[in-house]
DNA sequence: TCAATCACG
DNA sequence: ACGTACGTGATTGAT
């Protein structure tokens, strides 16, 4: 039996807007609900194989609902923004795709749906209605499927009606279900229905009389007593609802079956389509002959053999692109491609891979790479050098955008060939299902072929294309000055590493430990029971429920147990003072304590963190497995921590921190004469704002001023609200108003930044560091408050932090190159801060050379001040 | 896999 | 009125 789905056009969309964030395609228009449509209608078409489609809309004009009752909402609610041009936008994708779509004046989708469903059903066809409404229900037949997409937890799952399910589930036919939705009314749609009657009471009701019109004449038998009067009085009123609810099956729409055959979606004209609107994940669906159409197959060679490898290798003479496979940290293979080879994967030793490439690596010619600090950091650790990688794909594509959250192959091939690629995760399986490179190759050699010698073609290929975007982009400073050399202070960063004391760990950790233990007993006493404190759902139930604590704010779930609540009532209640104390101390012993002693490299000794160049929004650099930009510090117990941190035999450590750096950079940025002097004047800029907001003289400022002032100062760097400032203050939201008018009334050029870097943002879509550096800022344009409220403070925030990012990134190169020919070495970054392993007889000479580094790294209108410390120990060096 | 929490600048 | 600080990563419990 042929089969039609049928879908409900303004229901799905409506629900993709809102269950995805924003997205832009190249024209900048809105495209998440049409992209969200589609990845449904996808998901539907690969389970059902309808042999045609077609969807249905609603037209905006009165109905035949509207005419007879006038308050009636149904197709004339309104729209976002965002939204509204996205349903012309999904019918042309539609047509396009050569799917059927279809709208009546007068009518509803949902009118549409259930007439030709009826109709079909008549026809011999089997139809499935594909709605986000429950009110398609009452169509569902023992051979009219209505599916449901909800969403739950991430994904989306449907739900499958048949008269059956609906029964099961709501212990109503489908007919009856239009009586319970009459009951029930509906507020979006401004059916009226009976008051004080729910989904409950609404299914007793019909359960028992089986229609509106029978309960009526029932009324004094229905239960409770507030239903039987309500019905009774707005006995006319659920007549009205049941005929509003009720869905025509019998709409004068003109309908071909045969028209909407569902056979040519995949065809050139939506390929463009799709990649035009950047719905690049679907473009994988396109068969191959559409997507390669202009050109050549392929030429992709695999070898095995150390002869035939060097054979290859050594005609080399010109650039090429170099793709090194990791398994375990270890290269298995080492995929290149070129001008003259589309695609070689060499599959070798470790070894052989290095003795063979040993010469090319060394070599003048230039190379090309997808992470070129992962192939340094491999080659330098088996002592090859690498010599002239003057290209890595994935910085550029970064520097292009800096917001997405990965620049793998897929995405490069779909952003900037134009070209469908897998997944990494496609090819080689995600999780427990992943199968290993060594197996992959034995059990389904094509497929690794195709996609290694595919990422080395890619990179080979995206690069010309890379190059004329940074420069049409004016990135091409920034990333030849100053991304592409960062990659070897970064390199030499991971292969130094940081040692520790793994003893004096160990004993840190003991000593929590016991504390831990002794916490723990200590508030089971004072709860009078044990629960599992590092629950945060747990604890609330003891502190909020048991004990009758004051909650403060809540979360999705339940109450917050966070700090800054907890610290309110620890005065009062001791449990709270214990519970602060044992999160302080379980932290310590579980993310610092175990997390650093379960990567201590077992060669060396030495903690090896993986630094990031790909990953922040706004320029910074990121530290992972494990994380060493945030070692406690603030705190003086997790500070000990730092004890532990150990630099090697006959040498010392050497810290840099710029001073201020922020707000150095607010004002030279801003030009404001105030701020520049007093940082020229080498003064106490929170106590100079104090004095200025809380008009009092310098000297006579209180700490409590200062540091408030201290907070605005901050607030100001992170775009400010007064609500923010007051919380974070603990004063009225009037007070902070105060503070931020008189903060801008001193500082009127720090103000005329902020609105100027608004101001741009929302003409240009996105905001620059001093160093040309950008971050796009889509929400700026947002019709949703919190949204291109969020916008406007990373519009005033990205160049600052952004800026101080860039300085810092030049300051390492400096420092690395300026120690080039010493034994000592950087060999840590946290944002503002430079952390050196000095060889003690260099002190001296290095001590200048980072200072003079530093703060020559940029030349602003106010001095870069660096204060420098030494120390045995990490801790001795702050 | 997500949400809550907390460590850092 | 709207409901908030900017940027990260790791661990835990819950689903």
């Amino acid at each position: 039996m042929p089969k039609i789905m049928l879908l409900d056009g303004n229901s799905l969309i409506n629900r993709a807007f809102y269950a995805m964030p924003l997205l832009t395609d190249k024209n900048g228009d809105y495209t998440n609900g049409v992209y969200g449509f589609l990845n449904i209608f996808f998901k539907l078409l690969d389970e059902e194989h309808p042999d045609m489609c077609a969807v249905c809309f609603d037209v905006h004009q009165p109905t035949f609902r509207h005419l007879k009752f006038a308050e009636y909402k149904g197709t004339r609610k309104s729209m976002p923004e965002e939204l509204r041009p996205q349903i012309p936008l999904l019918k042309k994708v539609l047509a396009a795709m050569n799917i059927k779509t279809l709208e009546l004046g007068g009518y509803e989708a949902d009118d549409l749906l259930g007439t030709l469903a009826v109709r079909a059903e008549k026809n011999g066809i089997s139809p499935v209605i594909v709605s986000g409404d429950r009110d398609l229900l009452q169509l569902a037949t023992d051979t009219i499927l209505v599916r449901i997409p909800k969403t739950k937890g991430a994904q989306t799952i449907v739900e499958d009606y048949y008269a059956k399910q609906v029964e099961e589930t709501y212990g109503v036919n489908p007919k009856e279900f239009i009586e319970m939705k009459a009951l029930m009314g509906d507020a979006s749609d401004n059916v009226p229905g009976v008051p004080k009657v729910g989904e409950k009471t609404a299914a007793k009701i019909i359960q028992q009389f089986h229609s509106v019109e029978n309960a009526i004449e029932h009324a004094d038998e229905v239960k409770p007593r507030l239903a039987s009067e309500n019905l009774k009085a707005y006995s006319e009123q659920a007549l009205l609802s049941k005929w509003l609810v009720t869905i025509n099956t019998d709409a004068p729409v003109e309908f071909d079956f045969d028209d909407a055959k569902a056979d040519n979606i995949f065809n050139p004209t939506a390929f463009e389509e799709f990649k035009l609107h950047n719905f690049k994940s679907l473009l994988n669906r396109f068969p191959t002959e559409e997507t390669k159409a202009e050109e050549q197959p392929k030429n992709y060679v695999f070898i095995d053999s150390r002869a035939e490898a060097e054979k290859l290798l050594s005609g080399i003479k010109d650039i090429f692109a170099c793709d090194i496979v990791f398994e375990d940290k270890k290269a298995e293979a080492v995929a290149v491609a070129g001008r003259d080879i589309d695609g070689a994967l060499i599959v070798l030793s470790e070894n052989e891979l290095l003795s063979v490439f040993k010469p090319v690596f060394e070599s003048d010619v230039p190379k090309i790479f997808h992470d070129t600090k992962a192939a340094y950091v491999w080659l330098k650790k088996h002592g090859t050098e690498l010599k002239n990688a003057v290209f890595d794909t994935m910085i550029a594509a970064y520097l292009l955008n800096a917001s997405k959250n990965d620049y793998s192959h897929a995405s490069l091939a779909a952003d900037f060939l134009n070209r469908a690629f897998p997944d990494e995760e496609s090819v080689y399986g995600k999780g427990k299902s992943r199968v290993p490179f060594g197996e992959m190759i034995m059990t389904e050699r094509e497929k690794a072929l195709n996609y290694c010698c595919g990422c080395a073609d890619i990179d080979f290929a995206a690069k010309t294309v890379l190059e004329s975007a940074l420069k049409e982009h004016e990135l091409d400073k920034l990333y030849y000055e100053i991304e592409l050399p960062l990659i070897y202070p970064l390199g030499d960063m991971e292969l130094y590493g940081m040692r520790v004391d793994p003893a004096g760990l160990k004993e840190y950790g003991d000593k929590l430990q016991i504390k831990t233990d002794e916490l723990t007993k200590e508030i089971y006493w004072l709860a009078d029971e044990e629960f599992n404190i590092n629950s945060p759902k747990q604890l609330s139930v003891i502190l909020f429920e048991k004990l009758g604590l004051k909650g403060g704010k809540k979360t999705k779930t339940g109450w917050s147990t966070s700090a800054d609540i907890l610290e309110k009532l620890a005065d009062k209640e001791e449990i709270v003072k214990k519970v602060l104390e044992y999160r302080s101390h379980t932290k310590l012993k579980s993310t610092y304590v175990d997390g650093l002693l379960a990567v201590i490299d077992k060669t060396d000794g030495k903690i090896h963190s993986t630094f990031n160049q790909t990953i922040t929004a706004t320029g910074r650099i990121s530290s992972t497995e494990p994380n060493l930009q945030n070692i406690p510090i603030r705190m003086e117990l997790g500070r000990q921590l730092r004890k532990v941190f150990i630099p090697d035999e006959g040498y010392i450590y050497l810290d840099g921190d710029y001073s201020q750096i922020e707000l150095c950079l607010l004002a030279h940025i801003s030009g404001d004469e105030t701020f520049i002097n007093a940082f020229k004047n080498g003064m106490d800029i929170h106590r100079l704002t104090a004095s200025q907001v809380f008009n009092v003289p310098f000297e006579e400022v209180t700490p409590l001023q200062r540091s408030n002032a201290k907070a605005v100062n901050f607030g100001i760097v992170y775009g400010i609200s007064a609500y923010s400032l007051s919380q974070d203050l603990n004063i009225t939201k009037a007070e902070a108003d105060e503070y931020i008018a008189s903060y801008f009334a001193r500082y009127p050029k720090v103000k005329e930044y902020l609105d100027g870097a608004v101001e741009k943002a929302h003409k240009t879509g996105y905001a620059r560091t001093e160093y040309g550096r950008i971050r796009y800022i889509p929400e700026i344009s947002s019709s949703n408050f919190n949204l291109r409220s969020f916008g406007e403070r990373v519009a005033m925030n990205m160049p600052i932090q952004g800026t101080a990012a860039d300085i810092i990134k030049i300051a390492m190169i400096r420092v690395h190159n300026a120690l080039k020919n010493h034994k000592s070495r950087l060999i840590l970054q946290v944002h503002d801060e430079l952390l050196l392993e000095v060889y003690k007889p260099e002190l001296e000479e290095v001590t200048k050379i980072l200072i003079n580094e530093m703060q020559n790294a940029a030349s602003l209108s106010v001095p870069l001040v660096v204060d420098v410390h030494t120390g045995e120990n990490w801790y001795d060096a702050k």
